[in-house]
DNA sequence: AATGAATGAGGGTTCATTCAT
DNA sequence: GATGAATGAACCCTCATTCAT
C-alpha cells in the first residue's frame, strides 16, 4: 500500500475513532512513522483528506448504486446488498456524523457532502421501490420516500450511536439491518424469518 | 439575563450552529461584548459549560418523564406531549450529534452523556408503552422496544441532518413528529390524520 | 485579629509554603473567605503586601538588634537570644529565599531588601562581636566577620532547604541552632553541652 | 550549537538572572529570535526544560562524584577540585534556589529534585570524608557530616546571595571557596595560606 | 468596610502549514 | 518521495486589578 493510500486509510480510521475535529494531522503522520512534511507531499492538507474520503466514500456508493436494477432480482437478494451498503457507510460513518465539521471547514466541501448525502437519500429511495417493485409494499410514492428518508436515518443513526455498545462493527451492522428489517415487516406480505 | 444564563445561552447557540469543537470560549465571549476573563469567573472552561449544558438538558427531559403518566391520558395526548419532547432535544441538538466531542473531553463528561442518552432511550420506550396501553399495538415487549429505538434515531437524526434545509425549526420539528407519526400508523387501529 | 492583619498573616503562611510567585492575590482572598476587592481595599496589591511584610521583618530585627547589649550579659544568655532571632526569620522565610521575586517586583522592593538583608548581616556580626566579648574567640576583626557570613548563609539556608524535611518548624529551628553552636565549637574554650 | 541546546543554554540564563517563576516561555523564545511553536517542537513546556537541566546539573555532579576518588590524592588537588563542583553548581544556582518552583511544578520534578540535592549532600560528605582521610582533621563521622551539612549550605547560599554584589561570577565563586577554606581553617593542621 | 462582577494583558500550548535539504 | 526544523495564528486559561453598589 502506498503512502497516499495509507494516510488515507489511517485518517478513515482515526476519524472514525475521534472526530475530524480532534484528529491533528501530525497526529496521523505520526501514527503512521512519517513526517508531517511526507503527508503534506501528498495531501494539501487536511481539507484535501476529507476530500479525498469523500469522493472515496461518494464513488463506493456510486457504484452501489448502479447495480440495482442488476443485482437485485428477487426478495433474497436484498439483504446482502444491503449489508454492502451499511458496510460502505459503515467504513466512512465519521462523514455521516458531525455534518458541522463539513459545513464549516473551508471550501466546497459542504456542497460536496450536501450532494453526497442527496444521492444517499435517492438511493435509499429507489431501494424501497426496488423492494416495492419485487415485493408490493402497498405504499403509494410520497410514504413510500418518507418511509425511505426513515430507514436511512435509523441506519445512519444506528451506525453512530452505539446505543449497545458493541465493539464489533460487524455487530453493529447486522444490528441496524434487524432494526431496518423490523421497520419494514409490517408492510411486507409474508414474514421475513428473525435471525 | 444574568451573564452566566446569557453565556449559556449563547454557547447552546453557537454548538448547535458550528459544532462544540468548532466554537472556541473567546468567540462566545466576543459574541457576547465580555471579556474572556469574564466568562472566565462564570465558568471554569468549555468544558463546564457543556456540563451545565448536559445537565440542563437532563433536567428537562427529566421534568417530562415525570409527567408521562398523568399528561397522557389518551391518544390526543400523544402529538403536544411528543411536540415538546421534541423541542428539548432540538433545543439541545448539539448534545446528540457528536458523541465524539463528549467521548475524548476531559473526566466524567462522555459518563454523563451516556446516562443521559440512556435515559433518553427509557423514556422513548416508555413512551411507546403508554401508546401501546392506550391503544392497543398490537406488540410484544422486544418488538415494541427495538421499534422505540427506532423511533429515537429517527427523531435524533431528522433533528440534526436537515434533509429538507428548512430554516425554521418548527417546521422542522413538525417535519420530525410527521416522520415518527408515519412509523407508527400501520400498528395502529384507526389513521390519525394528516397535517 | 482586624482583616488587615488577617491577610498578612495568611499572606506569610501562603508565601513560605508555595513562594511568592506561586500564591495569587486571589487565592489568599478566598482562603480568608473575603472578597478580592475587599482585600484591594487594605493593600493595594501584591506588591504592597509585600512591602508590608518586609517592614514587619525589619521591624522585628529591630527590636531584637537594640536589645543586643541589653539582653546579652554572659555566655547563657545566647542561645535564647539566638532562638529568638531564628524565630523571627524562619517566620518570614519566604523572605530569604527567591531573592529574585524582589529583584523583579515593581518599584523599590530590591532596595528595601536588600538593605533588610544588610541589616541582618551587620546584626549578625555584631552578634558574633558581642560573643568575642564575652567570650573571647580570639579572632581578628575581618575573619571574625567573615565567619559572621557564614554563620547567617548557614542559618537563612537550613531554615528554606528543609535537608532533614521535618515538618515542625520548632524542630528545624533547634537543628539550625545546633549547626551554628557546632561551627562555633572550635573557637570557644569550653565546650557547650550538647542537645 | 543546535537549537535544543540553544533553548537550554539561554534558559538557564533567564532562570539564573530572574527565578524559574518570573521567566516566561516566549520570553526564552523571544530571547532566541525563535517562533514559541519552534520552542514547543523541541521542549514540550517549560516544565521540560527544567526536567532536562536538572538531568544536565545531575549528570554533570555525578561526573564529578565519580572522580573523587582519581583527583583528590592530596591536599593541593582540594581546592581545583572544589572550584570545578562550585562551578557547576553555581552554572546551575538557579536549581538550588526556590525549592518551591520545584515543589508546585508538575508531576515527578520534586522528586527528581531532592534526588539530586540529596545526591549533593551525599557528595559533600564524602568530599570531607576525603579531606580527613589524607590531612586528619579529628573529627567524629557524626560531627563531621554535620559540618558537611554547613559547607553545603554555605557554598548553595553564597552562589545565590550576593551578599557582596560582584558583578562577576568568577569572583563570587573564590570568595564562596573562601569561606569555606575559612570555615575547615581550625580542623587543619597546618594553615593554608590565604589568596 | 465589603462584595463580586468585570476587564485585559499576558502566559502556556497546539496545530496547520511551509520549506530547505 | 521524504525529512524535520521552523513559523505564526489562535486557543485555553490565569490573574492582578478596577469599580459600581
Amino acid at each position: 500500500m502506498g503512502t497516499r493510500e495509507r494516510i488515507l486509510d489511517q485518517s478513515i480510521r482515526a476519524f472514525n475513532h475521534s472526530g475530524t475535529a480532534q484528529v491533528s494531522v501530525l497526529a496521523i503522520a505520526t501514527e503512521l512513522g512519517i513526517s508531517p512534511g511526507n503527508l503534506y507531499y501528498h495531501f494539501r492538507g487536511k481539507e484535501e483528506i476529507l476530500i479525498a474520503l469523500l469522493a472515496e466514500c461518494d464513488l463506493a456508493l456510486g457504484r452501489l448504486t448502479k447495480g440495482v436494477e442488476d443485482e437485485i432480482q428477487r426478495r433474497a437478494d436484498f439483504e446482502p446488498y444491503l449489508f454492502s451498503l451499511l458496510r460502505v457507510c459503515d467504513h466512512f460513518r465519521f462523514l455521516f456524523r458531525d455534518q458541522e465539521a463539513f459545513r464549516f471547514a473551508h471550501a466546497g466541501l459542504e456542497q460536496k457532502w450536501l450532494r453526497m448525502l442527496g444521492g444517499l437519500r435517492r438511493f435509499s429511495r429507489q431501494l424501497l421501490a426496488r423492494l416495492d417493485q419485487i415485493e408490493g409494499l402497498g405504499l403509494a410514492a410520497e410514504p413510500r420516500d418518507r418511509l425511505a428518508d426513515c430507514l436511512m436515518l435509523v441506519a445512519l443513526g444506528g451506525l453512530s450511536f452505539e446505543l449497545e455498545a458493541d465493539r464489533d462493527r460487524e455487530t453493529q451492522i447486522r444490528r441496524t439491518l434487524g432494526r431496518l428489517d423490523a421497520l419494514l415487516r409490517p408492510y411486507q406480505r409474508e414474514v421475513t424469518p428473525a435471525h
